[in-house]
DNA sequence: ACAAAGTTGTTCTATATGGAACAATAATTA
DNA sequence: TAATTATTGTTCCATATAGAACAACTTTGT
C-alpha cells in the first residue's frame, strides 16, 4: 500500500471545469464525432466534406455547392474540393444552372446512393451503440433538448 | 410569385437524416465546438491541444503529458508539441520524475493560470450564450443526460 | 443603362493535426 | 539475471482543412 502509482480519475474534470456543459459537449465531439469522421475516411475513403456532400444530396434532390456549405457549415472551398472528387468518383452529377451561370445544381447518382447507404448504415449502428446508455425515455428527452440546441445553433451567424 | 428563388429550409435534414441524434450532436460540434477552438486560436493564440493542456493543468496540480493525452483524447504527439510551446511561452513548467526517467511532471505557472482564466471566461460566456435557449429545468436534464453520454464515451477504447 | 456591391465556385497557400517509427527507460517474464 | 514486452515522449511525414484572393457572373441602386 502506498507503493504503486496513484491512479488518476480522468473524469473528475467533467464536474470541476468552469463550463461543464460545454465541456462535455466538446468532449463528446472529440471522443465520438471526430473519430467517426476518421472511421469513415479509413473505411470508405471519404473525408468529412465529401461525406457531408453525399449526405445532403441523399436528402435534398438538388443543391448547389453553396447550399451544402450552408447546411453543413463547412467552408466553400472544402465543398468545392469535395465536389470535384465526388464527380470523379461518379457519386455526383453536376448540371449548370441556366438561370444563373455562376452556379451549378448537384445531384447524387445511383453509385452515390449506394455509397451513402453503406456509410449511413455504419453511422446508424454507431449511433445505436453510443445512445445505448440512455433509456428510451432519456433518449427522447435528449432528442428534444439537442434539437433545441441544434436549431438555435443553426440561427447563429457564421 | 414563382419568380424568386426557392428558399431552402436548411434544418429539414435534422429530422430526415438516418441518425438524427448523432447528426445533431455532430452538427453542434461543427457549429459550436470547432468554431470555439478557432476563436481561442485567433483571440488567444492557442491551438486546441495547447488550451487543453492548460485546462487540464488548471484542474490537476501535476500531470504527465500522457495523462493529458488520456484526459483529452488527443494524440500524444499533439500534446508533446503543445508542451514545448507552452514551456516556451512560460505557461508551464516541467520537472523530470526521479522515479521514472521516461516521464516528466507538468505544472501550470502563474502566467499559465492567468491565461487560463482569460480563456475560460470567454468559454463560460459562450456556454451561457448557447445554453440560453434551454430553461433552467431543461438545462438540468440536459446536464444529466450529457453526463451519462460523456462518462460512457470515456470508457470506450481509444 | 451604368456603376457598385454581392455571390458562386475555384486555386493557392499556410497550418493544425494524426499516424508511424524511434530512442530511452521501465516492467514483466523466463 | 537476461530477454522480451510495454510505456513515454519525440521527430518525421502526409494530409485534411481553413483563409485569402480571384475571376466570372448577377443583383442592386441611382
Amino acid at each position: 500500500m502506498g507503493r504503486g502509482k496513484v491512479e488518476l480519475d480522468y473524469s473528475n474534470i467533467f464536474e470541476s471545469v468552469e463550463f461543464p456543459d460545454a465541456y462535455k459537449v466538446s468532449y463528446l465531439a472529440n471522443a465520438i464525432v471526430f473519430p467517426t469522421y476518421e472511421d469513415v475516411r479509413k473505411d470508405f475513403g471519404l473525408v468529412r466534406a465529401e461525406y457531408h456532400l453525399l449526405l445532403c444530396l441523399a436528402h435534398y434532390s438538388e443543391l448547389t455547392a453553396q447550399d451544402v456549405a450552408r447546411i453543413t457549415r463547412r467552408p466553400r472551398n472544402s465543398i468545392s474540393r469535395a465536389v470535384h472528387r465526388m464527380l470523379d468518383l461518379g457519386f455526383l452529377k453536376r448540371v449548370p444552372d441556366p438561370s444563373d451561370a455562376r452556379q451549378a445544381k448537384l445531384q447524387i447518382t445511383n453509385e452515390g446512393k449506394i455509397m451513402h447507404k453503406k456509410v449511413s448504415e455504419y453511422l446508424v449502428a454507431r449511433e445505436a451503440e453510443i445512445f445505448s446508455v440512455l433509456s428510451e425515455s432519456e433518449r427522447k428527452h435528449f432528442r428534444n433538448l439537442i434539437r433545441k440546441l441544434a436549431n438555435f445553433a443553426s440561427t447563429l451567424k457564421r
